[in-house]
RNA sequence: GGCGCAUUGGUGUAGUCGGCUAACACGCCGCCCUCUCAAGGCGGAGACCACGGGUUCGAGUCCCGUAUGCGCUACCA
């Protein structure tokens, strides 16, 4: 049997990072299998499905280099009537039933509140939960059919057995049981359009599109006991369950957009210069190991090789960044890992992301790709060294594309604002590099530690002074390969000009 | 309230059949390197393995209980 196994994201918003995960893991699951990996857009709901939110997850999807599905895509809102012709089917049957019960009123906001109301009233009366006292559950057919055909409005339920338990075996949670006591008759369609209900469409969908392995969030846990039963109810084989652990806030609080804002949506993570294969690395690590294997930087290949359902934690993990401090405004070691990346990924595939990044702060210059290739990778190559992201190839690199640039306060005070020698000084190195012939790191060097000398200063002086003159930065590479690759002319005017900064 | 799941340094994790003086990565601190900042190298602080019992010569590893956290409990998905 081959493995099919889907992503199945509801449309309702961004693609959330524990989504992506979730999707990352199905993937990893399906390539490692020799599988099938399909996606299911869950649109169910269509108040609040938007196609602007299809189009992000496509995106996201493509973004992480996992939208490569092996058939076409499902959309789930398509498959009604097959939903609704099961669940009548069902009625049919006597494995479920209409209930003639008027449809009440509720809001998403006052749900929570009922649900805990309804558990202290339960709890005080001491009644425990008999979700089987529907009057309309041992309604003959007869008389269903007939109130059915005469117009009145009617949701259907499932009926599930008064006695006995639920099993499944989780291949992340191990076994797990529930009494049907527990469970109560769940309503498959709406009452009125007969619309089906998320749980009746997923099984249903599973089913049709072969799906053998469901592998989702630790939230749906619990409710996979209502599957199952109508799986049974079907009379179909149930799936492998495979359950994911949640990823949480700092405050182990589930991470959502409204109370944490951009940094649970995967495309900030492009927005704000992640490389792919990065982000997807550090994603892989939330929730799953590759056991006793230490190295954590893994290509795609490496991923797949290794994963297994075996090594999916049952914790939840904590994706750790701070609100307040801006250069923890995600988890550090997405970071870290993103600047591992960036600096050490072969340099051919850093190259294209570089020159969007460029392109959309408009430093591009289409001779980067011809008779400059050979110097914009060697600048790339060292300026790569110390960033962090692709915005840093515009930002704090930008003197290297650009004349125009800012110079960093900070900077500027402690390197050119220090010392008001520079101020004489910077013109006279300026012309002493525009004489050195050739323009190497060797003669750049020469020339600037013999200048320093005659002068009587020290060359760390010129060195510093030079870098804020240069680049308008405080830090950055070697200053002898800036000077190389800066170029000589481009020197001795940045070191004119800063002279007026003294 | 009920039911379920989880609990190893600040965070992510490793700890196979019980032998741990508890390992790795990020972060933090120090030193080296040095023209700055990173990177890199070396070193360090930080966990009585949630707590309490039990089994055992011996428990992070097995059993029971408690606490805490999270999830579900909807004619949302």
């Amino acid at each position: 049997m081959t493995v099919r196994v889907r992503f199945a994201p509801s449309p309702t918003g961004y693609l959330h990072i524990g989504a992506a995960r979730s999707a990352l893991f199905n993937w990893l699951f399906a390539r490692k299998s020799g599988g099938k990996f399909l996606l299911r857009v869950e649109d169910t709901d269509l108040q609040r499905s938007t196609d602007e939110s299809t189009r992000s997850i496509l995106e996201g999807m493509e973004w992480l280099g996992i939208g490569d599905y092996d058939e076409e895509i499902v959309f789930q809102s398509r498959n009604a009537d097959k939903h609704r012709e099961a669940a009548l089917h069902l009625v049919e049957e006597g494995k479920a039933y209409r209930d003639f019960t008027p449809k009440g009123e509720r809001s998403d906001s006052n749900v929570k509140q009922e649900i805990a109301e309804r558990a202290r009233t339960q709890a005080a009366a001491h009644t425990g939960a008999d979700h089987r006292s529907n009057p309309f559950r041992d309604l003959s057919l007869e008389e269903s059919n007939r109130r059915a055909e005469a117009g009145e409005p009617f949701a259907v339920r499932l009926k599930v057995a008064r006695e006995g338990q639920t099993h499944f075996t989780d291949a992340v949670y191990g076994e797990q049981a529930r009494d049907h006591s527990e469970i109560e008759d769940l309503v498959l369609l709406r009452s009125g359009d007969l619309t089906p209900l998320y749980n009746l469409s997923v099984v249903v969908d599973d089913i049709e599109m072969g799906i053998t392995h469901v592998i989702r969030g630790q939230d749906h846990l619990t409710n996979t006991h209502k599957q199952v039963l109508i799986y049974e109810a079907l009379a179909r084989p149930t799936p492998v369950f495979a359950h994911l652990p949640l990823i949480l806030a700092p405050n182990k609080a589930k991470l959502s957009k409204r109370k944490h804002g951009e940094v649970v949506s995967l495309t900030t993570y492009r927005d704000r210069g992640f490389i792919p294969a990065a982000f997807r690395n550090y994603l892989t690590l939330l929730g799953w190991s590759p056991g006793d294997e230490q190295k954590e930087i893994m290509s795609l290949a490496e991923m797949v090789e290794r994963f297994s359902l075996e090594g999916v934690h049952r914790s939840n993990a904590v994706f750790n960044f701070s609100e307040t401090d801006p250069r923890q405004w995600t988890d550090q070691k997405a970071l870290w890992m993103n600047a591992e990346y960036v600096r050490t990924m072969p340099l051919a595939e850093l190259l294209p992301m570089v020159k969007s990044e460029l392109e959309a702060a408009g430093l591009w210059r289409p001779e980067y790709e011809t008779e400059e290739r050979a110097w914009f990778e060697r600048t790339i190559e060292l300026i790569r060294q110390r960033f962090i992201t692709l915005k840093d190839f515009s930002g704090q690199g930008r003197a290297y594309f650009s004349d125009e640039f800012e110079y960093d306060e900070a900077a500027l005070a402690k390197n050119l604002k220090k010392d008001s020698a520079l101020r004489e000084m910077l013109p006279r190195l300026a012309a002493r590099l525009e004489a050195v012939e050739p323009w190497t790191l060797e003669t750049i060097e020469q020339a600037l530690r013999a200048f320093a000398e005659e002068a009587g200063v020290k060359a760390a002086l010129l060195i510093n002074a030079s870098r804020t003159a240069l680049t308008g930065q405080s830090v950055g590479p070697s200053m002898f390969d800036v000077f190389e690759v800066i170029g000589r002319e481009r020197c001795a005017v940045r070191l004119r000009n800063a002279a007026s900064l003294v």
